[in-house]
DNA sequence: GGAAAAATAGAATTTATAGTCTATTTCTGA
DNA sequence: TCAGAAATAGACTATAAATTCTATTTTTCC
């Protein structure tokens, strides 16, 4: 279709940036697919590829003739060419890293991949189904769901608040903008969500506590069981995140958070 | 032939190590090979191993089913599938989930746990460790941090900016409320910090398209080589995130973020 | 040194995969 | 709103690859 081959990876990076700006639909989906997966490409079938890019294969056949290839396996020979193998795997690489990196960014993204990966693991093992179930049932009937998460917790906060939005879920985000609290946009019928973690917030505890006690049902999303939200008779999911230094990604904490989300936006359509 | 056939890289080694001893003269120059271009088995046909072993294409046949399996096709997806962590299908997976656990919240956070872990993974093999360092220098020699994120991309942004405050770096978040878009707030000596994923805001690549214009460097979070933020001359930090479905967890996104925040906080001190 | 067993090479068969063609749908511009 | 063009989905065909089979050669053991 264009004129020749892309007869390098870069030139087929640069090849797919310059084309991928007019590109309808569903070969926008297969630019987007390869860009994100060019590994993929030296070990799979074109049906492999367009499964993932989510079209039909003689579309990806298309993408292909755009980017400058005769087809699908010409495309795959570039990549099986210069493919020098994804090893060593996962934990030897990470390995590598500590060891001879040491000091520099590669390394601190190697402890902070493995602290996410560990706090992932852990999540799973330590969430409670019931309690998980019971969390997703409370928000699902709310008639409004209002959040709250303030520093470190904003922006899991902030993040439920997007998804509820995307799935049509009544849904408001207290976040304290201009020190205007909102307390009484809180009605009857609605649930309060709060996410805090040590140090704990006063103006979430706050809330939670006024709330609280007005009958309103409370979901908290915590770090480990002494939060101060325990007091109140709140539906407290905890999620135990693992530390490197000071800093804690917020891997498993938002991870729980589009779990929630997902799973109330699903509960409310049915 | 033999018992079952190897389940893992680890366990093909072991079986290449155990028949090795006993084994006539066309199958040994298979087991030599392979023991050599164990990466290229993924990639190649049998013709092109057996010509590289100097062996008949059948002769490798018996040598793949002496190792356990059914032929070579079985012994080659056993490679595909270990390159890139076992790919995960996750559209096919969500279906399958709603049909069957519907509702079940723990099933839901059972695939985000898995999809945030092969994000987190993916994160370690495909990131530039020349771009990091460049992006963490570029930061650390930055008057000031200018944050930009929006819709989905806040969330990270927020954290970042929190991040930042915390180290004593001096950063700004640019929200947007308000419809305030401060862009004079951007001066020379400054730099700015951009996180955008698809659909990429239109708000945040003016914003990069104006700056950049005026020479102030830029470091770009986003998803993918085909983003907008390409055109521009910024240093561009490429994630990608596995979705499950129409949703992403940012595990990896934030595991970058919080590399970035505590690297430059680091630098910026020392 | 010869018979039996094992191993090998090469052709034949079957299966899987890429690539092609066409009817239908979806955009685009008048 | 309609006509024309472009894009897409799905069936169909050609091709390339894996696998099997058999005749031949090599090895092994008596």
């Amino acid at each position: 279709m264009e004129d020749r081959a892309p007869a390098s990876i870069k030139q087929f990076e640069e090849r797919l940036i310059d084309v991928s700006e007019s590109l309808p639909k569903r070969l926008r989906q297969c630019a987007e697919y390869v860009a994100a997966n060019k590994d993929r490409i030296a070990v799979s079938t074109v049906a492999e590829m367009a499964e993932g890019a989510g079209v039909q294969p003689s579309a990806f056949m298309r993408f292909c003739r755009i980017l400058g290839f005769s087809g699908f396996s010409e495309m795959q020979r570039l990549f099986r060419e210069s493919y020098a193998g994804g090893w060593p795997d996962y934990s030897t690489r990470l390995k590598n890293l500590r060891e001879k990196a040491e000091g520099s960014a590669s390394a601190l993204l190697g402890e902070f991949v493995d602290a996410g990966r560990a706090s992932l693991e852990n999540l799973l093992k330590t969430i409670d189904a019931k309690t998980l179930d019971d969390a997703v049932e409370a928000l699902a009937k709310a008639q409004m769901i209002h959040i709250i998460g303030l520093r470190r917790s904003f922006p899991v906060a902030s993040y439920i608040s997007y998804a509820f939005e995307k799935m049509n879920v009544p849904a408001m985000l207290h976040s304290g903008v201009g020190g205007l609290d909102n307390h009484n946009a809180i009605r009857t019928g609605d649930v309060l969500l709060a996410v805090t973690f040590s140090p704990y917030s006063a103006e979430t505890v706050d809330m939670v506590e006024a709330v609280s006690a007005r009958g309103i049902p409370v979901v908290a999303l915590t770090d480990t069981i002494v939060s101060p939200l325990r007091k109140f008779e709140a539906i407290t999911l905890s999620v135990s995140e693992v530390d490197f230094g000071a800093f804690r990604s917020l891997s498993a904490t938002l991870c729980l958070a589009i779990v929630l989300s997902v799973a109330v936006g699903t509960k409310r359509s049915e």
